[in-house]
DNA sequence: CATAAGGGTTCCAGTGACAGGAAGGTCAAG
DNA sequence: CTTGACCTTCCTGTCACTGGAACCCTTATG
């Protein structure tokens, strides 16, 4: 497969796969043209980051799960782990994200949106809280 | 005021400090030896500046904001449209965060962590879902 | 007076994970 | 033979800083 339809099939880019490629994640043959040639297991991989940087694993996690994930003398507590501190790194950021979102939508709320130059939001900023 | 004694009452870095003034988001006065001088006004827009970025404006929002805040007979309906838009933004990145977070949840949930191989998380990485 | 510590300055490079685009080679169809 | 769709590499830009090098200014101390 070229990487045209390796991207169809995956859904990811072909710019990101050849950024896979160049951050070594990724391998494929090369034809005699210089075009990739890609591998089941080259299309299996992608899938794989795919799934995995959906889920928001940085690329370094990628680099551990996949190397996990070819091992099979793994031990799963090591996919645990990496799992688990990525999960707290979601959760701190929803977090974040939530106090955010109060004090911003109770600003809106205050807000009348209307010509008059009066506003809770601006107010609030300026202020050094 | 120095930008060290600017940065204490910020909490801003300094490097901050000097990055928002390469961007023309202040433009603090020179002493002669080439010091930067704040003036009450640089370090109250250093303040709303620090204000809007914890709430996850982008460096652009804040542009448009503190450009609002100086202008007497801007409309609150701007203010309010700005705000508005960064605050689905918020929640559209939320509602990401827990799909991922309720996926990786019960992935983790359902890994024993041990010392064998088998991993629902692996498993579910690779099958191409 | 020399010096050392602790400010300040500029400029350059790196971060993460790609995306955009230029310049050019390759391939199948008409 | 040409057209258009594909592929290649390489360079730049993104966002909001951060780290570090190399150097200047100020103040206190021996």
């Amino acid at each position: 497969m070229n990487i045209g339809e390796v991207s169809t099939h995956t859904g990811l880019p072909a710019k990101t796969i050849r950024y896979y490629e160049d951050i070594n994640l990724i391998t494929p043959l090369r034809d005699d043209n210089g075009y990739r040639r890609f591998r089941d297991q080259d299309i299996h991989k992608l899938n794989f980051l795919g799934r995995a940087r959906a889920l928001g694993f940085t690329i370094d996690d990628c680099r551990t799960l996949l190397a996990l994930y070819e091992d099979e003398s793994r031990a799963s507590a090591d996919v645990k782990r990496v799992a688990r501190d990525h999960l707290a790194q979601i959760d701190a950021k929803i977090s974040d994200l939530r106090g955010m979102r109060d004090t911003l939508s109770h600003l809106v709320d205050a807000c009348a949106g209307d010509d008059r130059p009066d506003c809770p939001i601006l107010k609030d900023l300026g202020s050094k809280a």
